[in-house]
DNA sequence: ATGTTTATGTCGCGT
DNA sequence: ACGCGACGTAAACAT
């Protein structure tokens, strides 16, 4: 719809609701909204989207932030007055409403987005730790993993396992350069551990990069540093799926 | 443009992006990200934003926020790549990379957002603050003014002054229920304040209620709570902007 | 240019 | 339902 009648974008507009559809609009309007604080934004030309999940967007023409918002879940509805089209959308808890007073619509449709893929992040710190559980090596020859994951009471233990002289390593990962809490955390694990008789207990972060004001205190902290970065640690990974896939080729 | 052939939509694309205009397309499309991590999502019909500062945002048919995007500032450039529409953005600092191939354009269209309008926020807790100056007697009669915003070394004392006997109060503010952080805050400042000879320090927090499982500790810290919703502030506000135009008025 | 704090943060997870 | 931490947080602000 181009240019439609405010009547027009409303009747379209409710069912769009109705159906639960994706609602694109844009349209000259103003905004209020009222709830955990409050603000005004008076009138313009902005992108209005309304999902199917109720939730609400209005999008002035740069930043990448919506000037106005409304969660998932509220309720919203449209309904004439006075010569303008107001659209509301109540979120129940908080308590909070958006009201647009919608002046002149330039475009109103509405869409049933068919979407079924599933969203895979490649979170680098798991990446990190699959590349030194594939091939421990990286950390320092000779070091055998005993057990990743490995509870503690205050938390989890990245990796854990012994190097060729049979000393204790316990390992956290950081995937962004390493500052004071991952030495916190690391410090908190070592009290719950000890290594066996006659042997050490090596502390070891891994992680790109040490923090700047960091350093000093990593070194008076007796942790050791190991860089691994994550370029380094998606090459191990993409070698391995090849000799994965070379294994797979051979068995057929 | 409804359902455009690929090559239409990427010409019209390259025009409105050019003309660092709104571009607004729903497309069956797959994206994906490598930068601080990286990311992937197969196909599916989407819809896509992208504004004239060069941000871009990808938005599924549910949730608030797109699921995958790019701040403003990027670099965007499309084009045609066999038998399919390749849509970059790619951000200089950090380096990070977004890539869409799209299969199917069901609509496109590019907007020229009219728009001068100014995004006014109420930030509460300065609107408490501002109530509480215009009007020192809703904390308690015959409290008076010395300062707010008064600077000691942790920070900055909200509002500052002393009541009917001439003990100094001390008063920190807070938008949300008080908790911890905003008990610690007060009893930071007050190391570096003193009340005059034969004179008590009372701090006082101010807020719409307390945290849950900070009544206690309030109670211990020798800390008075006095409830101020930002509904009241706001009518206090509202009043005296009402006396200001009735004196401007009178004035006239 | 870089680090720090805020946000109508939002969102997911554990209790 | 509520509390807590993470986020590709982004954005504003101070350094």
């Amino acid at each position: 719809m181009i240019s439609p009648s405010l009547d027009e974008a409303r009747k379209e507009l409710v069912i769009g609701l109705e159906a639960r559809k994706l609602v694109v609009m844009v349209a000259s309007c103003s905004v209020e909204y009222t709830g955990r604080t409050g603000s005004h934004l008076g009138e313009g030309e902005r992108l209005v989207i309304v999902k199917g999940d109720g939730c609400i967007l209005v999008h002035r023409g740069r930043d990448y932030q919506p000037v106005n918002w409304q969660p998932s879940g509220c309720i919203i509805q449209a309904h004439a007055n006075d010569g303008t089209l107001i659209l509301k959308a109540v979120r129940p808890n908080p308590l909070e409403s958006l009201t647009l007073v919608v002046r002149e619509v330039q475009f109103l449709g509405t869409f049933l987005l068919q979407d079924d893929a599933e969203f895979i992040l490649h979170a680098s710190e798991e990446e990190m730790q699959r590349a030194i559980i594939l091939q421990p090596d990286i950390i320092e020859p000779g070091f055998k993993i005993l057990d990743y994951e490995k509870k503690v009471p205050p938390g989890f233990v990245d990796v854990y396992g012994v190097d060729a002289e049979g000393n204790t390593l316990v390992i956290e990962i950081k995937k962004d350069p390493a500052g004071f809490p991952a030495i916190k955390q690391l410090l908190e694990y070592l009290k719950y551990l000890q290594a066996p008789q006659g042997k050490k207990l090596r502390p070891i972060i891994v992680a790109p990069s040490v923090a700047k004001g960091s350093q000093s205190t990593l070194a008076k902290s007796g942790i050791e540093f190991k860089q691994l970065t994550l370029q380094k640690a998606v090459e191990v990974l993409q070698k391995h799926a090849r000799s994965d896939q070379q294994a797979l080729k051979s068995w057929l």
